[in-house]
RNA sequence: GGCGCAUUCGUCUAGGGGUCCAGGACGCCGCCCUCUCACGGCGGUAACACGGGUUCGAAUCCCGUAUGCGCUACCA
């Protein structure tokens, strides 16, 4: 039997890290099964559920690389994928349970059902249906039907409600017969509740394996029920624990970005994404933690899969996504970081700057010593050691420049030229530890001061030459000369 | 309240009775590299929630407690 699973979000907004793991645990999952891997659009709440969403959503799969075969946008054999789309093959389960007496319309408004609640609750008894509309007598049911009064199909949970699931992931759940009450399976207006139409679509669409998250394991109890009452296979039941904010709370929006569009925004790369996630309650069988959609697939096993709630971990994100960005050429790099910042000399800035960049967006912060210059201002006489504080910055420190040095330099660079590599770099430095009598970190702040205006950026053989190179192709670039004369002005 | 799930370094995790005074990764600290900042290399810090069992032996099995989370909706 070839494998087939599906993820199943809700289209009420963009989607979440929580979910994005889901879908690439699903997706792994048919991967290396040579299974396939479905979408359904679970839209049966109709006051949350918007058509934006569901193309956000299915963006948002998109951009984390992953692909399905059936699904709202591409069809399939099961159409439609979509939930709402989808009422008449619900009807017909309900029909049948209603004529097998599982089923039972229910009268009952929400107002008196909030009210029994409440009232259960306050004689702490368990908030369940009381049966009463699973007592009405026929000739009672056809009055109120003649009278036209809304009601809901529900499912009446047999005495011998026990369930035992074999979870792939946490093993055998047992649920004794225990306060279940009779739960909704058709809502008046017509559309099914989740627990009914995730039964039936999955039975529907010969769905082998269900991985979702936690939060529906107990649902699982009910689900099995109205398998079982329709007569149908259960599938295997696979719960992927829930991802938690630092606070260990459930992710939320006050956690900061939650959204797979914002981690994009932040110039985040799909692979390390997906790369991070899977890492998230997923482990390889050898320990490796980078590694690509191929490796995963070929490795990835429910078996593997930690039952724990995971916290989500931003900086560890970063660091795999630094991974990621160091191994990508500056070609490879180029289209993507143009859509946060762009310039004619780019790629050799980005080759230049990108040891030390974590996200795409980053590269504008680290090539601002190519776009933005100040001179540093000339060094103070003699500072006031009174006037120092603890460990305040000590004489001849700081962004500060000597005057003798800039003039030197600025010779150096109208008699020899700006130095277009690394060797020229070399050379010049050469001559000005003559002309200077400087070397080392004497030499080489000051310069990088004068020509940059910062005391701290990528290495000054790479920097120099892409500052002579970008101010040759971007006007709004101020040249090493330029800089230099700068310092003495 | 009831039911269910979970609990190894700050974080992600390895571990499925002895090879564990618990291994890896991120972070943090130190050293090296080095003009600076990164990158990289090397080293260090740091954990089996608690209490009972079972066993010659428990991080690993069982029970309880605590804590966190989920469900208990005409949300999914």
């Amino acid at each position: 039997m070839t494998v087939r699973v599906r993820f199943a979000p809700s289209p009420t907004g963009h989607l979440h890290v929580g979910g994005a793991r889901t879908a690439i645990f699903n997706w792994l999952f048919a991967k290396h099964r040579g299974g396939t891997f479905i979408v359904r659009v679970e839209d049966t709440d109709q006051a949350r559920s918007t058509r934006e969403s569901e193309e956000m959503v299915l963006d948002d799969l998109r951009w984390l690389g992953l692909d399905w075969s059936e699904g709202p946008d591409v069809g399939g054999p099961h159409a439609p994928y979509r939930q709402s789309e989808r009422v008449e093959v619900y009807s017909a389960a309900a029909q049948q349970l209603l004529a097998s007496g599982t089923a039972y319309r229910c009268f009952c408004t929400e107002e008196l059902l909030e009210a029994k609640r409440k009232q259960a609750e306050a004689e702490g008894r368990p908030p369940h249906y009381d049966g009463t509309c699973f007592r009405l007598s026929p000739q009672e049911i056809s009055a109120r039907l003649n009278m036209w009064m809304p009601f809901a199909l529900r499912f009446h949970v047999p005495e011998d409600g026990d369930v035992t699931i074999d979870d792939m992931i946490r093993g055998e759940v047992t649920w004794r017969k225990e306060s279940l009450g009779d739960f909704i399976l058709v809502r008046s207006d017509g559309l099914p509740t989740y627990n009914f139409s995730v039964v039936v679509d999955d039975h529907d669409m010969e769905i082998t394996h269900v991985i979702r998250a936690e939060e529906h394991l107990t649902n699982t109890h009910r689900q099995v029920l109205i398998y079982r009452a329709l007569g149908w296979d259960v599938p295997q039941f696979a719960h992927v624990s829930l991802i938690l904010g630092q606070d260990r709370s459930k992710l939320s929006k006050r956690h900061g970005a939650t959204s797979v569009s914002q981690y994009a925004e932040q110039g985040y790369l799909p692979d390390a994404m997906v790369n991070y996630l899977a890492l998230l309650g997923w482990s390889t069988p050898d320990g490796r933690e980078v590694f690509d959609r191929e490796y995963a697939i070929g490795h990835f096993s429910l078996d593997r899969v930690n039952p724990a709630p995971a916290v989500f971990d931003p900086q560890k994100l970063d660091w795999l996504n630094g991974q990621y960005i160091h191994a990508m050429s500056a070609a490879e790099l180029r289209p993507l970081v143009a859509r946060f910042f762009d310039a004619p000399w780019l790629e050799e800035g980005i080759d230049v700057v990108k040891t030390s960049v974590h996200r795409l967006t980053e590269f504008r912060e680290q090539l601002r010593f190519v776009t933005d210059y100040t001179p540093p201002r000339p060094s103070p006489p003699a500072p006031l050691p009174a006037a120092r504080e603890e460990g305040g910055q000590r004489p001849g420190e700081g962004p500060s420049i000597d005057r003798p040095f800039a003039i030197a330099l600025l010779h150096e660079l109208r008699t020899n030229g700006t130095p277009t590599d690394a060797e020229g770099v070399k050379a010049m430095n050469e001559r000005l530890k003559i002309a200077t009598g400087l070397k080392g970190k004497a030499l080489f702040m000051p310069l990088r001061l004068a020509l940059t205006g910062l005391d701290h950026g990528p290495e000054l053989v790479r920097a120099i030459p892409l500052l002579r190179h970008a101010s040759e192709l971007d006007p709004a670039v101020l040249s090493p000369l330029r800089r230099a004369e700068a310092c003495i002005a």
